[in-house]
DNA sequence: TGTTAAGTACACCGCCCTGTGTGCTTAAGG
DNA sequence: CCTTAAGCACACAGGGCGGTGTACTTAACA
């Protein structure tokens, strides 16, 4: 997409560069940090020219930026779109997805940038927040009393379990998703418990 | 203490650096990270020389580990030594501390490093640890069913409200706090709330 | 064929940061 | 007095990192 094949007749030949540089922050963000990990290594692993890099992003903090952006359909899709399950069971399904993440990368992007304004650290806001919506509309979808504070409160306890996770050398998505049942078990009246009757249940 | 007082015949001029330097660190490490701090600004700010710092420290590393390990003593005795409130108040006053701290160093520190094997990482689990296990206790003076676990949970929310705080940029704890309540509401059984119960009234 | 976009290889600059080396000052003893 | 510890001022090495400049190569067109 974008300038890549815009060319004025459509040369197609390096498309994988910027897919390839991006790939490679994926995983190199993730398992070293951002700060410590270097444009050199990066060209190194997406097997790109530092000068190629540097006409796709014109700096290190774009390329941060870009790469958070990355996550936004990917990860919200992935627990919220099954249909196989019921609103109830997706949203404990949320508390199922450690362990691809070692650490959320917001969270360690928001810490080691430093910086509210980054480019970045707003991504990571709009992408917490659009997390608590899909929470809230799955409550909704549940039948909770009030969606939106069951959403905020399931999407701290996934922040919770994170922090912890990343601090503790442990996973601690278990205890959170504990609380998690109570919490829904509290918000949605006995009505509509569960037991896959994901007809009506609308409005 | 330490090391500064112990000369031979007991000089006792120097008596501020270590604790100007450890200071000044508490301050700025939390303003702008710990990465985002160099040793002269650092220096700067505590009226040290340089030369001096790396005296009492032998790199910056054992600083930050020493940063770190400040923290134990004070933080956790301020919400939970205090006698004029009940159990159940005490666990709930620990949700009350934001405003001097605009985010857990130690989550702070942990992403940071990035290490789990440096010796702040170290004292970070320690001190989160210890945490969990002051929450047990004063769950189990609560008469809390299952007190480790509703410590393990209520520090989870703590963590969560911490980071949340952060990514957001708005105070999470209200949250974490009403996740709390309901928590300690269910934990523990209907009959001893305390000995100074005002009222019931939950929920 | 020539043109043009895309990419490569590699050296290089400037900056900041941790950490040291060196010589000088100050005060507390004896 | 002299000794000794603590500290200061300042320069500087060494390395990593972000970012750039330059010259070369490759492939898709027309």
């Amino acid at each position: 997409m974008t300038e890549l094949e815009k060319g004025p007749t459509g040369r197609r030949r390096g498309r994988g560069a910027r897919e390839r540089i991006l790939s490679a922050s994926q995983q190199l963000f993730r398992e070293q940090g951002i700060n410590r990990t270097g444009m050199d290594q990066l060209c190194a692993a997406a097997e790109v020219s530092k000068r190629t890099a540097y006409q796709h992003f014109t700096s290190k903090d774009e390329l941060v930026a870009e790469y958070l952006r990355r996550f936004d359909p990917t990860v919200l899709s992935d627990v919220f779109d099954r249909t196989d399950l019921t609103p109830r069971e997706r949203l404990l399904a949320a508390f199922d997805i450690p362990p691809t993440t070692p650490l959320c990368p917001y969270i360690g992007a928001a810490v080691e940038l430093h910086d509210p304004e980054h480019p970045a650290s707003r991504y990571a806001r709009d992408y917490k927040k659009a997390v608590a919506a899909r929470l809230a509309d799955t409550a909704r979808e549940a039948g909770a009393a009030d969606p939106e504070q069951l959403g905020e409160q399931l999407a701290l306890l996934i922040d919770g379990a994170a922090a912890r996770t990343r601090v503790l050398n442990a996973d601690a998505f278990p205890t959170a998703a504990a609380i998690a049942a109570v919490l829904i078990d509290n918000a949605i009246p006995a009505t509509a418990s569960d037991d896959r009757r994901r007809e009506e249940a609308s409005s």
